[in-house]
DNA sequence: ACGGTAACACTAACGGTTAGGTTTTTGGAA
DNA sequence: TTCCAAAAACCTAACCGTTAGTGTTACCGT
């Protein structure tokens, strides 16, 4: 029933991939401003209307594996070591996406990115939606409710790293600076057990 | 030769404010995404191209003078009593400003911009415009030939407290609870004075 | 084999935005 | 006053992302 095993959502996924990578190549090849919806469907082979099916928008098509960062930032929460405090975790995660946004093989997508006023607003607006999630997963953590100011302060503040840190100099540095200063915000939040002993 | 006597500058002035009223107070009767450029064109008797050369944008129209915002921050920073810190004075200044969202006068706008995504991603992307030119004040405050990545953050995070005040139950408290962290993070930077005796 | 439905296609449009080129208004100089 | 250059506004026609409406095909469970 609901494993409609698989010929249909193999092809769909494949109809996915093959737009998302005829996007990328085209985007990569002419400019991400030069290259119409139009030109990414006719060369994948596909109707416009399908390409919108499978991406909310030309900018999604870009960030197309990207949405999973924001589980791997709520495993960074949810899933760490027993022992682990909360801020370390999360500055090793943001540590990694820094560097795998300067890797090799994705260092044109990226430098695309950073010369699209379009594509930055949209990753803007992707990692805002991110910090919501990581303010509920912290929240889950210390059995509130919902998610207070505090929590949701500390992640806007972990994803300003991110983005803080993508257009410094020295990356990594940058990761380290500013988590100094989420550390130093968190121990003045209810939520930092600094009152309890182990 | 620049003081190009007045009539000019006035009429276009006005040209842009008539623009801005008739937009504003369509979108407040009908619904933002109900109204389109065209409509507002047509009610304010003008042609769409003159429009779009006072307002980069459908969004600009309803962020029409608060553009002004950036320079007030800014004011906040270079402008603040000679012995008054950094944060308090920026605390103030948040203050201020989220008191006058919530203003009977403008409250409608604010709700209307809650509603539409297009307008909240808008504001957003203004925000982080506004963190740069704090960044520069703050780094400028201080001596640096350019924004550290210790100003940027700081900066940064002073418009995450609007923000998240914004969607706070109680904006107020929510502001002072994020500056609390906000002055933590500070203290543990390189500009903050705790070493040098007055 | 069959009926339902998910995926895809096609056409046509909508709405924000811009390019092109023309007309009107304005400020200042002859 | 008269005339000119520049600014401001205009008009038309499009471009481009996006969506609605309406089929058509391919797959899946029965």
């Amino acid at each position: 029933m609901t494993v409609s095993s698989g010929r249909r959502e193999r092809k769909k996924a494949a109809t996915r991939q093959k737009i998302a990578d005829t996007a990328l190549r085209l985007f990569l090849e002419r400019g991400y401003e030069a290259v119409g919806i139009r030109d990414v469907a006719a060369e994948a082979d596909v109707a416009v209307t399908t390409v919108f099916s499978h991406f909310a928008s030309k900018e999604a098509l870009v960030f197309e594996q990207d949405e999973d960062f924001e589980h791997r930032l709520t495993q960074a929460v949810t899933g760490r070591a027993p022992d682990e405090p909360l801020i370390p975790a999360l500055r090793r995660e943001i540590h990694a996406m820094v560097r795998h946004c300067a890797a090799e093989s994705t260092a044109p997508t990226w430098q695309m990115i950073d010369a699209s006023p379009a594509l930055r607003q949209y990753e803007e607006s992707m990692r805002l939606r991110h910090a919501e999630s990581v303010a509920t997963a912290i929240a889950a953590e210390f059995d509130l409710p919902q998610a207070t100011t505090a929590c949701r302060t500390i992640a806007r503040f972990v994803v300003d790293a991110y983005s803080l840190a993508r257009s410094a100099p020295d990356p990594a540095a940058a990761v380290d600076e500013v988590f100094r200063m989420i550390e130093a915000a968190w121990e003045v939040t209810p939520m930092h057990p600094r009152l309890r002993p182990s």
